[in-house]
DNA sequence: TTATTTGTATTATTATATATAATACAAAAA
DNA sequence: TTTTTGTATTATATATAATAATACAAATAA
């Protein structure tokens, strides 16, 4: 898996590998049940600790995205039933963003199809 | 200005602020050419001190919410030309936001519906 | 003039977050 | 037995966040 990290960025590297792979997941290049590469293969093709990987996996565990065992490594696991919680967190961040927007002159229309491009097909 | 900071929070105090003064410009509690309260006053209410309440003053500067000078104090300013490069952020965030929403199963439909509500009126 | 208020600057300290480094462990498969 | 998996441990270095106590320049108000 091909991660594009900018160290310059102020997003912490394991956060930036952890909405990667959350898009790529939301985009079907891993689907339910598939593995994500270990994390020293990962690792290993970026060129950064183990530890900073594994904090990603942490977090994506901790977020309900994956399951990990020793065995089976990282596995994908589209548990039901966050849909609340997940409608509860983004909304809080569109009010933020739509805020932006709106200072910026974007109107309520050209913010829809923005939304609506950002979802995709 | 009633700020509502939480301080379990990993969202930085100063970030924090930064948000709800540009959520307040958006609502219009402060509209063009306002007076933002002062460093010391906002910081004196929320118990914080005056260098992190300068420290969101100085982001919200250099986004360009608002100007500054020594006589007056923090003043909103609409400075327009900002639409394309707050469209381009914004976007990049929404894909993000949709893919979350995605993954857990939230449709098209109700992701626009939860953007235009948070656009609002 | 004098005192006050403004954002800003300085210096120091503390605590937490981030990332790396080098190992090691338990569990299971090959 | 060897390898691979996520995980745990310990140490180190750096950056960020927040506080504290002052002080400064510029302008207004008394």
């Amino acid at each position: 898996m091909i991660m594009k990290l900018d160290f310059a960025s102020s997003v912490p590297i394991y956060q930036q590998i952890r909405d990667q792979i959350v898009q790529a997941v939301a985009d079907g290049v891993f689907q339910d049940g598939d593995r994500l590469p270990t994390i020293r293969a990962l690792a290993g093709e970026a060129g950064i600790n183990t530890m900073t990987v594994n904090k990603a996996y942490q977090l994506l565990k901790q977020e309900g995205y994956i399951i990990t065992d020793r065995r089976n490594g990282a596995i994908v696991r589209h548990s039901g039933g966050r849909k609340k919680a997940v409608a509860q967190k983004v909304e809080k961040e569109l009010e933020l963003l739509a805020a932006e927007t709106k200072i910026a002159g974007i109107s309520r229309e050209e913010f829809l199809e923005l939304c609506g491009r950002a979802y995709g097909g």
